[in-house]
DNA sequence: AACGTCAAGTCCCATTTGGGACTATTTTGC
DNA sequence: GCAAAATAGTCCCAAATGGGACTTGACGTT
């Protein structure tokens, strides 16, 4: 009983609503979907302007972020906290480095890690680049209640709690 | 009245609680960050495998979903369906077209468009393809009760058209 | 103490990606 | 009706990305 339409809807192109926002709200993937295109619209903007007016790609982004809330950190921990792959971070936490925007140094129980934190450079530009992510999310969150915001941040902390201790495989076998 | 955290939390690395989960939990951007992390840990694995186990990127992929919701569609629909730029879609429907999964003809109105439309071959490859993601989706949708589930997918589709109506720029000026 | 196992991080490489320019066609405005 | 603007789609290219192998170091077992 799952809900695929087996006949894909007539369409022709540019006939009637925009066929854009028929899928975003009737499709076969449901909330997912919805999840997926919400987080991919939010993001890339704000990663393209990163990218073209402070030369801060995702990597750096997210690692300027997860410094700025702990510290130190070990690079595996930002690779933990963001789910990107380690080698991206390292490519990241270098390009930092180099810029002298974080500082590296020695872990002293283990030789393998290195202690990562903010200098200040580091802190002024994440001071540069958050208010740009901060006023699209109140934006975005603006067209909510306050009371729904608090129940979709409950519903989606303990699905993203859920993803990360149970459910590390892609999906059941073929 | 922003929130940020002024001074990031001493965090000897290894020390406490897993700092993964804490900043999941607990940071500056909230259920934004929240989302984000959840898509991309949903998705992720997904495309790993099908890249691997079916040579189905995911330019492709969304576009063979598409056009399992609506038929025919010119790659502009996809593009606008999904949010990818329309050199990648163009890629993809190439690929695809090349593999024999997709169909194009000649629009009727205008020249500069193409239909397109799902071969059986296509159809046998979603068929193929939608189990996983399904079966993914009803996992993680699992820790969610049904009034929950409900309340959700709400939520999402009014963000998720708020943002295609009326946020289509990075954030405020600078 | 030597062994195998595992974790952190870096490097190399092939591939994917998206910006921007370009062509072809249609629509708009005067 | 014609020039200008806009739109669909493709192509090129530089850059970002992620898999996988590799190095170094820590640790448990015998």
């Amino acid at each position: 009983m799952t809900d695929i339409a087996t006949e894909p809807k007539r369409a022709e192109a540019g006939a009637g609503l925009p066929l854009a926002e028929q899928l975003l709200v009737d499709n076969v993937l449901q909330e997912v979907w919805r999840i997926c295109y919400l987080a991919n619209s939010f993001v890339f903007p704000i990663y393209a302007r990163f990218a073209k007016e402070h030369d801060i790609l995702r990597p750096e982004f997210v690692t300027l972020f997860c410094l700025s809330h702990y510290q130190p950190l070990i690079a595996q921990d930002i690779v933990r906290m963001t789910g990107l792959p380690k080698n991206t971070i390292s490519r990241g936490v270098k390009r930092l480095l180099d810029r002298g925007l974080i500082a590296r140094g020695d872990h002293p129980d283990d030789r393998r890690m290195s202690r990562l934190s903010l200098t200040p450079e580091g802190r002024a530009m994440l001071d540069r680049l958050m208010p740009t992510v901060e006023s699209r999310r109140d934006r975005l969150i603006g067209c909510l209640t306050a009371a729904e915001r608090a129940e979709l941040d409950r519903m989606l902390t303990k699905m993203a709690q859920f993803i990360t201790h149970r459910m590390n495989d892609a999906g059941e076998g073929s």
